[in-house]
DNA sequence: GTTAGCACTCTCTTGTGGTGAGTGCTAAAA
DNA sequence: TTTTAGCACTCACCACAAGAGAGTGCTAAC
């Protein structure tokens, strides 16, 4: 697995680490291999060495290219479907492609523009998530996908509890940025209004400030131990703000937008296919198992096939960068779509969206 | 378009407007028709006489059947796609069946418990709804969608205002029956604690108990000739205000679950299709104008096929009907699938899990 | 009114041959 | 030694034909 930093703005750093000086390709293979990569991900179909003799400009003959078609085979970097066919890359073509064949072309000033336009400021993280992921959908033609993981620094803020009838009562918990998480709760007993104000000031005066987890756990053990010192009152209380508070902590927003773009792309294009890559999305656990991998990592990622390790994703790839707020990670996002994906395109604005959300989460 | 009233349990009562009185369809030539609905209901493939001759039991030769079919055609009740296919029925065909051909089944004794063991009445409106799509598609292998339409009466209850940084502020509202609604806010200039304190205070004590609908205009009204009589300070309180109340209003919360289950049909199976139909999904839009039409209607509704005036729908079927806490509509749910669903089978248990999100809202 | 028989129609499957794109290999040219 | 031309070969794809199967409509007999 390799990872590559790309830095943005037309030119590109590689932190490569494939590069294979051991194995003696040839610079003229590479220049095939890429014009091959090129031309395959423009059309999708199989190409031959006709045409890859002409996409060169090297003017060569169909057999030349043809031997150093042999060699890229050898390699494990390219395969025919069948006798009579063109070469694909495989995944190991794509690979050394994107590691080393590519240069990351800048946005288009009209993807940057409508980007920029469509991240209002002024709106909450769950809005701007939608945006992003419909965003990167909609300009890349794939699937967009946007999570925002657990907040490693999620902080009890405020908590509210209302009463709605005789027996249920509504706690609001406002955490961190602004977030509001919010649960209603049957309870055995009535309480009135002003001993539900008495509980949140109370929890408020113990709680504010602290880290979510925290709090969790305090509530967690005041419940059971329920010491003496502690009025029943007061224990009633945290039971009716434990259960908002662990909503709170194990909330996993994460919007997939653009799913029906993956129908339109023909190697994906089975019924069934497209089935159980809908269903794993609206599960959203195996996404969210490959997302989480790409918090701790540098820059762009890119899992190209069977690399994500899901045998749903085998002939797509996956792009993701991981977004930050005062260098603390506080989400990923990304495409998901096809191996023959544009990624030349589809990377930069992976990174540009990323910064943007970013910004835009900065206030 | 016809209507017809369900009384679940087994039995059935018809409002029927449909039964032709005037044109002399031969009982004889109902049960055809209805051994061959039933029949393409089940297997999804044109019937042709001989299976049908065997199907009804009455030990007529394929040839008699042939010449009912004839008849059947002629009135429009059925087709066949081509000449020596066997007939599919129209949606006048559907119709009949529907309306006059058909006792409901109860749902059985699994899909009834199923449905009541997840419905947990101690959740908020909006998780209730999100199950209750969940519950409908997987029991019936169709589309779930549930609707919570724009309440008739949504109730200011409560308003929060809370400073987040600066030049931000968050806004709580918490409406009717404890949804809460929420939004962040770009304010121009700074905003202390206390002062956001003094315009929440001001704002309930304003608004508690009123409708929404009209908070929001007399918040406009109050933007709009700010009159001597306001403080300043209450002016920029309703300038907060407004925004998260108009979140609240124009909220309508529907859930599709399910979508997938749709392609497994084959008569939906082309790609473009079933595309399309997604996209809608997502829109939205068309789906809600459709469920709109239901808010009013007494019971269950089917439009089958053209009959719902959607072209994207034209092979579908849509089941839908109402549900009311204490006689109120509150929403409507139903589900989507192809025109040849099972109408017998899916029908009750729209109608059973209406009744049971109606009691699990009504708490 | 019902049925048997029959010719007919149309889809679907299977097989066949042709075409075109592309290959690998070999031997000659550079 | 690299490049190229030539050639035989393979395979997917298409069009077409032939046959099977399912079902029909019609007619004439029961």
């Amino acid at each position: 697995m390799t990872i590559q930093t790309i830095v943005i703005a037309g030119k590109s750093t590689l932190k490569s680490e494939t590069r294979q000086t051991d194995n003696p390709v040839s610079e003229r293979a590479l220049h095939f291999l890429k014009a091959l990569v090129e031309r395959y991900i423009r059309d999708g179909q199989p190409v031959g060495s006709r045409t890859l003799a002409k996409d060169t400009g090297l003017d060569l003959s169909p057999a030349t290219v043809r031997n150093v078609m042999s060699d890229l085979e050898e390699l494990g970097l390219v395969v025919s479907p069948h006798t009579s066919a063109g070469r694909v890359p495989t995944v190991a073509g794509y690979r050394l492609f994107v590691n080393s064949l590519l240069t990351w072309r800048a946005p288009s000033e009209d993807d940057i523009a409508s980007l920029r336009t469509r991240f209002d400021v002024r709106t909450d993280a769950k809005s701007l998530i939608e945006t992003a992921s419909t965003l990167l959908s909609g300009i890349t033609h794939l699937a967009g996908v946007v999570m925002l993981p657990r907040h490693e620094r999620n902080v009890f803020r405020q908590i509210e509890l209302l009463p709605l009838s005789e027996k249920r009562v509504l706690a609001i918990l406002v955490t961190s940025e602004g977030e509001v998480h919010n649960r209603i709760m049957g309870t055995e007993r009535h309480f009135t209004p002003s001993q539900l104000e008495q509980a949140s000031n109370y929890l408020n005066r113990m709680f504010t400030g602290q880290d979510i987890g925290e709090v969790r756990k305090r509530l967690l053990d005041d419940l059971k131990n329920a010491h003496a010192s502690m009025d029943q009152q007061m224990i009633r209380a945290a039971a009716l703000a434990q259960e908002v508070v662990e909503a709170a902590e194990s909330r996993d927003d994460c919007f997939i937008a653009g799913q029906t773009n993956l129908m339109e792309f023909g190697e994906l294009a089975s019924m069934d296919r497209i089935r159980q890559l809908f269903d794993a999305f609206n599960q959203k656990r195996e996404i969210l198992h490959i997302l989480d991998r790409c918090i701790a990592a540098e820059g762009v990622q890119i899992f190209i096939g069977e690399e994500s390790g899901y045998a749903l994703l085998d002939d797509c790839s996956v792009v993701t960068t991981s977004y930050r707020v005062e260098d603390r990670v506080v989400g990923v996002l990304g495409v998901i779509g096809p191996t023959r994906m544009d990624y030349q395109r589809v990377v930069p604005i992976v990174d540009v969206t990323a910064r943007l959300l970013a910004a835009a989460l900065r206030q």
